[in-house]
DNA sequence: GCCGGGGCATGACACATGTCATGGCCGGCT
DNA sequence: AGCCGGCCATGACATGTGTCATGCCCCGGC
């Protein structure tokens, strides 16, 4: 029997994973939790050989949540079922050492189907998706560009932003600047919702 | 038995839904979609007790499609099923016509027992929610503003939006600036995520 | 009929934002 | 050492945005 563990937020998506996957005769649903700094607890507890990892998670993040995970139990293989393809997310996901990466409109019986690959060694990626990361590169921001990027989330002016990073209005705009330029972007807004699509953040 | 229709885009939690109904005795999954115009359709061919509905869908959106199905099938009872528990689509779907509304992370147990409830002929809200769309009121943009806010989505420049509506730049200005004071915003970027999340767009 | 209120539309003005040229600092390279 | 290139930081300037006062039109109340 393969033991998993799941971790998804919704309570009802959860449960009907936990559903779909107990038609499976080789599988088992072990533990189950809804925030992101549960999964090595419950992983420590119930020893599973595949945890399937949302990104969205109230605590901490899917994909951090993947990167402890690996340091306490490497031998569990990692899977991330998510909603959202961002390349910038599979990027990351690849360097936490996770093996598999699914997004939740592919198909139901990917699902364990790319559990038992995995487990058998394989690592699993949509091939659309991996070009995808591929084609947009790394993050061409730098860390300071990030900082001020980020700090502009939310709507807040750059007087604010400003004074949040203890740095000139002047200097500021010239990031937000740098970042409208480098993401192609018309104003700080569409720079902002570009660079958090392709994963720059 | 009752027949149930499940429209959701994400097939992978389709099919885990379907999968979680599959173990309810009474119930049966008589037909799945995958988009919100195939709804009446389907809707049409197989006849079903109860249609469930998620609002983020491509073609049309779940609340569009419970309106269209309630004029074409009134007898087929609808439940939303949906991620965010925004008061305005609690509100639309209220207009709509449909018999119950739930999130995605209430436990899910609920589901097939709002299956039951609603064909019994009771409604099912959640009671925070209700109380949070009743809290807010109702959306106090004109269609005017709805429309140029609406528009300013996707960080859109304020000439594009002119052009776009047919409008002078100021205009649009003057708009914008009411949708600002009327949020109690800082500037239109937070003024479109407050609208958004109040459901008065 | 005649207001009065509200939505729609506009342009002038003040202010916030984006662009540019500049300089200091650090690390790699010749 | 000296040079170069990249990141960080700043202020001056042009442009884009938000606010305001104003007028038109339509509809409902008096």
């Amino acid at each position: 029997m393969i033991r998993v563990l799941l971790a998804e937020d919704q309570a009802m998506i959860r449960e009907a994973l936990a559903a779909l996957l107990s038609f499976e005769d080789d599988i088992e649903v072990v533990a189950q939790v809804g925030r992101g700094d549960e999964v090595v607890r419950a992983a420590e507890a119930s020893g599973p050989d595949v945890a399937l990892l949302d990104i969205e998670m109230p605590g901490i993040d899917g994909l951090t949540a993947a990167a402890e995970l690996r340091r306490a139990r490497p031998q569990t293989k990692i899977v991330i079922l998510t909603t959202f393809g961002r390349p910038g997310f599979l990027r990351r996901a690849m360097e936490s050492g996770v093996s598999a990466f699914l997004v939740k409109d592919s198909p139901a019986d990917k699902l364990a189907c790319t559990i038992r690959r995995v487990l058998a060694g394989d690592r699993v990626i949509d091939p659309d998706l991996a070009a995808a990361a591929l084609a947009e590169g790394i993050s061409p921001l730098t860390p300071r560009e990030r900082d001020v990027l980020g700090a502009s989330a939310d709507g807040a002016t750059i007087a604010q932003i400003a004074q949040e990073l203890y740095l000139s209005e002047g200097t500021v705009r010239n990031y937000l600047s740098s970042c409208i330029q480098k993401t192609g972007a018309r104003n700080r807004t569409e720079a902002l919702r570009l660079a958090e699509e392709r994963g720059w953040l």
